[in-house]
This record gives C-alpha cells, structure tokens and sequence, in this order.
DNA sequence: TAACAGTACGTTACCGGTAACCTAATAACG
DNA sequence: CGTTATTAGGTTACCGGTAACGTACTGTTA
C-alpha cells in the first residue's frame, strides 16, 4: 500500500515520473495543471499519482517557485472571542476553499505584538495577510509596505489602509446610534465598556456616539471603561459601577451586545425596568441577544459577509485582478426595544 | 534601511555571512542557536543580521532540513464557538512560544472534511498535527499512523487513541451530573442538544448521564436534539419544543451551558421558578452564565487546561520527550442553584 | 518542398537553507 | 613534549520541486 523510498519515506515527484515513464518536469507540469502535456500522459502521471499515495510537498514547491507559498496570514486580537471567531470561519472558508491554507496570530491588541507575529509569519512567505488590529506600529507599517505583500485590514475601515481595508464604519455606527437615542428622549446617557490591553473598536463607536451628543449639546453623563475583557460578567459589574457613581442614568451605550447583555441583566436583577426605568443599546448582533425577553437594540452587522469579503478581496490582489482599496461592510440599526 | 540583491530582494543568509566575514554555514549555526562558534562571532553575525534586516526564510529552512517544518495543524469544529476559541487561544499561545505556527482548519463535525484538510496540511510536513473531531475516517487513521506524525487528539479523553490523547472524560462528565441531578430527587428529566451534521461529544455526556438514569431503573423522559449548531437560541427554542411535547418536567440536562442558559430564560418567561419547577444543568463553566441570577449548576472545565496541556504533550512528543499517551484534563460538578 | 509555427516533451540550473563531513588550531593529558 | 581530545569554522552535497530554455516531431503554408 504504502512503497516507501526516499529517505524521508515519502514518495517524491521523481519516482512518479519514473513510475510513469516521463520526466519530472512532465509530472510536475500535470500535477500543477499547467499546459504542454497530452492528454494520454495526464492519465499516466495521475494513474502513478494515485498508485504510489504520492502527496505534493508544498514546502518544496514553495522554495522552488521562487515566489510566495499558499499560505495567507490571519491575526485577529483573541480567538476565544465568539464575533471574531464568526469571521474567522467564513475566512477560512473561503480561502480554503481557492487552496489557501490559514496561519492564525492572536496579538490581543498589543500592536507589538502584532509585530513580531508578523515578522515571524513572513518567513513563511505568504501569499497575503489579513490583519485585524486597528493599529500597527510603525515597523509593522514600513515592513509590510516595503514588502510589498497584499494585506487586507479588517474590521474597522481605514481611510489610509497599508494597502486594503475592508470593514465597517464604527465611528458612523456609534454617531448613528447616538442619534437614535437621543431621538428617544434621552439625555441623561453613559457608557460602559471594556479595554483589556490598548483600545480596540469600541473606542471608535464610543467617538461617534459622543460625537451625536455633542451635537445635541450634549456628553456622555458618565464612562466606565473597565480594564478586562469584554463578557457577559463585565457588561454587569461595569453597569453596577457606573449606576453606583452616577445614581441614574436614561441609558447606556454598551460597547458591545455580550457586554449589554450583562447589563441588562444587572438592570434587572436590580428590578429596573427596560426601557421605561433605562434604554440599553450595544452592538454587533450577537446570537445571546436572542433570548432576552426583549429585542436588543443593537447595530447588525454580518459577520460572514465581512470575512467573506475579506477573503475574496485578498485573494483577487494576490491574483492581480483590480480591487477596490476599501470595501465597506453595510451595517444596520436595529431598533430592537431596549430604548 | 532596506538594501536589496537576491532576485526576491530580499536579504539572504549569504549576504549576511558575507557582510560578517564569515561562511554561510556558520552565520546558520548562529542564528539557530547551534553550537559551534565564538562568543564574537555571534556579535558579528547579530550585528550584521539587524544592519541588514535580514528575515529567515523558513521555507528554505524546513526543506534543507529534511525533517519537518515548525507547522502544528491544529483542526476544530468551528473556530466561532467560544469554547473552541478559549482553547485554540491557549494552545496558540504556547505553541507560539516554542516557536510553533499554527495552521487552523474547521471540519464542522465531519470526517470526510477533517480528512481532506489533513491530507492538505501532511503536504507542509507539519511537526505534529492537534485535532479535536472525536470520529475520524479510517483512511485519516490509517494516514497518520503510517506517517508516524505526532498526533493529539484533544477534547474527548480517547481511549485507543492514534498516537496521544488530551482531554475530558465527557462520559463521567455525564454520569456524575446525572447522579447529582437523581440525588436531588428528580425523575422526570429531558434532555435538550443540538447536533449540526454528525454527533459532537455533547452525545458521550448524554450517554453518561442515561447510564446514570439506568442504574436507577429510569431513562430519559423525552430527548430533543436539534439539527442545529448549539446556541442560546437553540436551547430557548428546543425547550420549548420538549415542554409542549411532554407537559412538564422535573429537570434538563443540556448539551452544554449555552443551550442551557437558553432553557433558562425560556422557563423564566414562561413564569417557572428555577429550580423549584424546573431543574437546569449544563456543562462547560461558560462566562455567559455569570450573568444569571442563580449560579448555574454545570461541569466546570478548564479550556486553558486543556489547550496549554494539549500544546506542552505534542510538544514533548515531537522532541522525543517520554510522554503519557492519554492526559486527563480534570472537571469538576459545580452544584449551583438551578438544580 | 523548404520554411515556419506550434505542441509535447526533456535538460539544466537553481531556490536558501541544513546535514554531514573535514580541517586547522588550541587545550588537555600522561 | 608528543599524542589525543575539543573547539571553531569551512566545504560540499543535497533537499524536491519549478523556471527557463532547448529539441524533437508534427502539421501548415507559400
């Protein structure tokens, strides 16, 4: 079944060629598809193909090719996050599917961090890279553009991407909501949120929301920003904090659903009413949302259309096919009943 | 900043050894940390090595070396489930640390898929390979096995593993919740899961807690498993259906605490008191659950247990380390209040 | 029918490191 | 003090593919 032969106990393209009576160039010709081989001799080499269990060693073909491997380089902040794991599927799927294998770096919003993955990922010459940190360091920056490597960044849209950015608007998400609260009457508004390392997103979307206050004339009456990952827990205890500072407040914009759900259910355990005692708005659509009795008010946003949309926009780069610098992912208020 | 020669233009390990004054060989020696040279060699090498901003190929290096590149393929259902993305995190983070890269692949529960991605990733000569399907095709078995690749099989404690297994011993997980639940005088109990394409290990628990049932002279009053992915929805809505079916009951065991944080808050909207009316249990510890307002009665696992020990016994094995062949990873029955 | 283009291959060199082996100096030793 | 280990470093071959180019052979056209 199984013929070994060369030292590393693999069978090597040179064997099929001698199996099949033709010279490695040939074999490698059929086996990449390329052209300047009969049709009989396909049937040759894929019959020894099949025969000797030979399995392509894209090491090799790499280093051979002189130019980038198939791999495509992901980073994302953390992989234990149920909205950038979302993405991460419908990515890999993607790339998986055009024959791209996924490399995957969590930095976990440190932009050093970031970088030596990056330094590191590139000696495994990828074909492209797809970032999701929202900041990089200068270096970072430098390195990738002298590299000249296709990069995709996500998540947010970067108006001066390092070379593509894909994403939502977040500052306009957070300015739309803002006007949407306020539209309901309140003005007594406060934000909470979490930051475990260096900003991320949610900073953006709280710019924004702030920004519709001060059109109104208006700030947020209290932040509470706690020094933790986003959770379910966190949504809670910084709810607790800020009520506990401020004694009332009409509404709170979360810096996410996971976290606005904590704190709907702080609101509640507190007995509270939402939304005639207190509005809640978060964002992102989280699946969680589902089971509160009431609809969320939240920003919807599809999390498989951004990574397919990433995917596809890379790997039209990496083939030399035109492409937009920046693809905006839609985004949609979903007035829900919170507020 | 960024002087350019070799065809790629990139700086080779050539150019480098050249600048320093030394052979190629010896500048390789220095940069892997190999033995064979002066303390001032090392400087002139370093020295040179930043000067020029040289970046190690790894495709170069992984097919000089004959052996295996620093690849760890690691495969999992789905890369968007939070407890998939907590051990991913850790395992990636002590991966990283030895120097490992992670390739990632999701086989969303099925062998065929878990196959072909494996025959993709053989074809970069991973060092090991981390795969947490609990089925498997004959033909992957039969692939690794030949191979003699270090293999950990993660999740579920697997007795006849391929090469090595980490994980929980979900059937106990089972059992020892079904004993709890019995102990607090329930016999009418149902259980709520859901499986997407082919059984996840949520059906070893099940199994476990039917044995426990059994023991008793009793089984399960009504089973409702959803052709679905688990989630808080799934858990609300498969509820719903097993209550309009059977009337009542006196408990439910789900597949895992999101499901189960879902039965919850149905029962609560439809005014049963937890756990005077209904019992809940769940499995996992996750964070979701910090947020209601009784501590939910589930089995507590360490994601980060299971992926740093995940990571640390292929790494053992790959150095030829003596290493134990099955890890348990250990959970532990937290009582809570919803039973 | 000679000149030419196109197809189906084969040959050669090379990618950028590393393993294996070799050499020259120095240190250790009886 | 001669012999033997040890250390620092150089030489050579090679990994398994692919790019670039060369060469038969076939069919077409002036």
């Amino acid at each position: 079944m199984k013929s070994r032969s060369s030292k590393r106990g693999y069978v090597s393209l040179t064997e099929v060629a001698e199996a099949a009576g033709v010279s490695k160039m040939t074999a490698s010709r059929v086996l990449r598809n390329a052209t300047g081989f009969s049709e009989e001799t396909r049937n040759k080499v894929m019959r020894e193909v099949e025969r000797l269990g030979y399995v392509p060693d894209r090491i090799a073909a790499a280093f051979g090719s002189e130019q980038t491997s198939t791999i495509v380089g992901v980073s994302v902040p953390y992989l234990s996050s149920s909205i950038f794991g979302a993405v991460l599927d419908s990515m890999n799927g993607a790339l998986a599917k055009f024959g791209y294998q996924t490399m995957i770096g969590a930095h976990e919003n440190s932009p050093e961090t970031e970088e030596t993955w990056i330094k590191n990922i590139l000696s495994w010459r990828p074909a492209g890279l797809i970032l999701s940190g929202h900041s990089h360091t200068g270096a970072t920056r430098e390195l990738l553009k002298a590299q000249g490597i296709p990069v995709v960044e996500i998540w947010n849209l970067n108006t001066s991407p390092i070379d593509m950015s894909v994403g939502f608007n977040h500052y306009d998400c957070g300015h739309e909501m803002g006007e949407f609260v306020l539209s309901k009457g309140h003005t007594n508004i406060g934000y909470v949120g979490a930051d475990a390392q260096a900003p991320g997103l949610g900073a953006l979307r709280r710019k924004g929301f702030a920004s519709a206050l001060k059109s109104a004339g208006l700030q947020f009456a209290s932040e509470e920003i706690l020094i933790d990952r986003s959770g379910f827990y966190a949504g809670y205890y910084g709810t607790e904090n800020i009520l506990n500072r401020v004694g009332s407040l009409d509404a709170i914009y979360y810096q996410d659903d996971v976290m606005a759900i904590g704190g709907f259910f702080y609101c509640q355990s507190r007995g509270m009413r939402i939304p005639d005692d207190i509005g809640i708005a978060g964002w992102g659509s989280m699946e969680a949302a589902s089971v509160l009795p009431q609809r969320l008010t939240t920003t919807v946003v599809s999390t498989q259309a951004l990574g397919k949309s990433a995917a596809d926009t890379l790997i039209a780069r990496i083939r030399g096919e035109p492409q937009e610098d920046m693809v905006i992912t839609p985004t949609r208020l979903a007035p829900g009943g919170t507020v």
